[in-house]
DNA sequence: ATCATAGTCGTCTTCCTGACGATAAACACG
DNA sequence: CGTGTTTATCGTCAGGAAGACGACTATGAT
């Protein structure tokens, strides 16, 4: 027996991505241009509707690759590939967070590696990586004088969760090396800290920690010196995902 | 204008609610009697549609308020009145998860002090605090032989995701004391601590980084006896919502 | 009066952290 | 070719937090 339809109100549910990565010292965040109605040519987060067949984290996936080329692996598997992670964030259900109708947009949060340049529909112009201070803030604009935020609808409050997300995450989980590349140094991955959390690290003493942590780093026996100065150890990202005891946030 | 129904797939929305207690030293949550199908009598998370002019957050304080007469306080005035913490824990969206159509939950968390007892409807057979235990095994049996588990649909899923959450918050938030009345002692609040992680704490200690920690406790000036033993010191919660350092939660 | 119960205060050892000195190995430059 | 700069890595030390546990206190139960 079908159901009722008259017995509950319909909503359109949409995917909506925080993408985030790291790129030139700065936490950055994917924004595309709208083409359309409302909201016609402000920036807001990638995102479009889920499909009658589709699991959440199927379409979250599949937008994800739609705009960055990245695939998304199994959370049970984080940093194995260079594939992306990615984990539900929250659900925005304002009913008038939409002016055209009631969407339920289910936010989901990707952390990728610095990636080359974003491609949506093959427009340059449409998607670009802004810094996440730039599209917080109000009238944020980029390098170029463009203006970028605020962003459309509530995409600057489900940015700012996501943002706050992964900063709280890092701290008791392996999540960061999610934003290296499969191989990495330990300056390297200190420098994502320090983006993340928008501070200065002592070297030494992150040094001693993450290497001092079972699981977490793999050293591959490489080196590099792409940072410059004396070599660097490679390390892969080990199987452990839970950080204890956590690594602290400094006090301002 | 309005938009085109026919370019996105119609979903319904709903909200379910893990609700958590804690009942002689056994971390509880509130489970209701399915009246219809599917799953007609079996046990399931209380939860209902979204309405058409009603937020996320409205429609979950509302069904909480249906099924517990508990108001839910702003989250941002932690244990303030004796209104239930609540907040989302995550939503879920197979496409399979009701067989009847697709639909879309929003599961929400709440945690209350314990309370006399559930109302549904005034029928007091088709509301119940079970021990999380017992309706996360395969095949759970209530202490009236009757079987709980397993859940409907698959709230033994998003119960065990609300348990999680709540086990992992407490430790670095005072998220504890919404499991408490609104002035209680030192020990209820350990005893809160033992029952959600499941495991003995030692109470010196207990006592020592509770008291220790500045904005967490404020003491009342009154004391009691309702534990037996020596008269302790009664608190209310204070305004400090983070807990840094973290309470540890011990390794096995 | 004695015991059981629960609360509270201390002590001690161990571990972690933050601050920071020192050394090592690369490159850039004159 | 030395010198300076950069980054990586190791070591030391003081202060603080946590786990283990002893000791004492204030109630009610018998």
């Amino acid at each position: 027996m079908p159901y009722d339809p008259s017995a509950f109100p319909p909503f359109a549910v949409t995917v909506d991505l925080v993408v985030l990565t790291v790129r030139r010292h700065a936490l950055c965040a994917l924004a595309v241009r709208r083409g359309e109605q409302p909201f016609q040519g402000r920036w807001a987060l990638p995102g479009g509707f889920v499909r009658a067949d589709e699991d959440l984290a199927q379409a979250a996936a599949r937008e994800l690759a739609e705009e960055t080329g990245l695939r998304a692996h199994d959370p049970s598997a984080p940093a194995q590939d260079n594939g992306a992670h990615l984990e539900q964030l929250a659900t925005y259900g304002d009913p008038k967070r939409d002016p055209r109708m009631r969407v339920v947009s289910v936010a989901h949060l990707a952390l990728a590696p610095d990636l080359p340049a974003p491609r949506a529909g093959g427009d340059a112009n449409s998607a670009r990586w802004a810094p996440v201070e730039e599209l917080l803030q109000q009238g944020g604009y980029g390098r170029d004088g463009e203006p970028v935020a605020p962003l459309a609808f509530d995409h600057a409050q489900i940015l700012a969760d996501g943002v706050e997300r992964a900063r709280s995450k890092i701290e008791y989980s392996s999540l960061a090396t999610a934003f290296c590349p499969p191989e990495f140094t330990v300056g390297e991955l200190r420098r994502v800290y320090e983006a993340v959390w928008g501070v200065a690290l002592d070297p030494r003493n992150f040094h001693r920690k993450v290497t001092g942590t079972p699981g977490f780093l793999v050293p591959t026996g490489g080196t590099t010196t792409r940072q410059g100065g004396r070599p660097a150890q490679l390390f892969r990202a080990g199987g452990a995902t839970l950080l204890n005891p956590p690594m602290l946030r400094p006090e301002v």
